[in-house]
DNA sequence: TTAAACTTTCAATAATTATTGAAAGTTTAA
DNA sequence: TTAAACTTTCAATAATTATTGAAAGTTTAA
């Protein structure tokens, strides 16, 4: 007997493609943002003709997307017995997620940043004004972004129910 | 007497164009974030002309972006007695800024995407493993989602040293 | 009023980024 | 070994996004 399941699939659809135009807000682009979505959302791991189908894209996109989510750690490869193929899935706790995100922005986007604050504002002050200014305000945005990136690394540093601990910390 | 400020214009260029390419890093474009570190570091209100020569963009071009930073919050227009055109500034308190961006990334971005995740997962569930699969991990997700934005707007939202505050709370 | 001084708009174009798909490379079963 | 089954690479191209600059619009001083 056939069930009609189109309420699933618009759904998957729409979570997917949301997902998916979402990725710049955590840094990663449309596709690879796309393959995570689909294996955050399927109950077994997938094949490279698998995801290639479902989001119609091409083999050789799919490749290079899979490889960058791998060398992110957010996708494993994993071996299923009797199939020769590769198959993927992605890490299906969303805490556990949102850490190794949080961790690798951190590492490749905000701690660069540091590094050329830290630059700026440590340049001669020949005391004009403008240079002055300069030195001030990057100063300012350097400590800012350290502390920022501080608290991010401690929200996720610590196991189990970080958030919930550190809202309800907050709250109070 | 000619003073050299070689070290000045460098650090200066450095910190416009790195904080131009991170622009993507708090969901605005490279010149918007350019503009926006011009004013940051400059000791005076400047007009479309400065701005134009300095970053040696379009007038159109500066037009747009500083729309679209004064509809964001972060650039106001001033008024300079005796001139005719039109000055800008930005804000210059690094937390307030932090405050005004997080807020508007919230109404804008983060919203919208908890309301889809609220759709998706609350779909009828027909009893299959899929469906039963795309619930879970969304509500997960919408919770999460919801969690890490209203933790933002309580860190944000509590003026004077907001972040100090916060940093010393989670490390005890 | 009007004309000069300014700002905005928007179609055309340039620059950037993502995607394809075929060729080359790799692995494994027999 | 070898050949089939797979994956990766990368030049070409498509899609997207940013930028220009001239024309249209607006404001203000005289």
């Amino acid at each position: 007997m056939y069930i009609c399941d189109m309420e699933y699939v618009e759904a998957k659809e729409k979570f997917i493609s949301t997902w998916g135009s979402l990725g710049s807000l955590w840094g990663i682009n449309k596709a690879m943002a796309q393959i995570q979505a689909l294996l955050f959302i399927s109950t077994k791991p997938l094949s490279m003709e698998d995801i290639m189908a479902e989001l119609k894209i091409s083999r050789g996109n799919t490749s290079m997307n899979l490889r960058q989510l791998i060398d992110w750690g957010i996708v494993t490869k994993v071996l299923v017995s009797g199939e020769r193929k590769e198959f993927f899935t992605t890490e299906k706790d969303v805490q556990e997620l949102a850490r190794t995100i949080a961790k690798e922005r951190s590492r490749r986007e905000i701690k660069p940043v540091i590094k050329v604050l830290e630059d700026v504002s440590s340049i001669k002050d020949d005391g004009t004004e403008k240079t002055k200014e300069l030195i001030k305000q990057t100063k300012a945005l350097k400590e800012l972004t350290d502390d920022l990136d501080a608290l991010m690394n401690k929200l996720v540093n610590q196991k189990q129910n970080w958030l919930t601990k550190s809202v309800i910390k907050l709250m109070k």
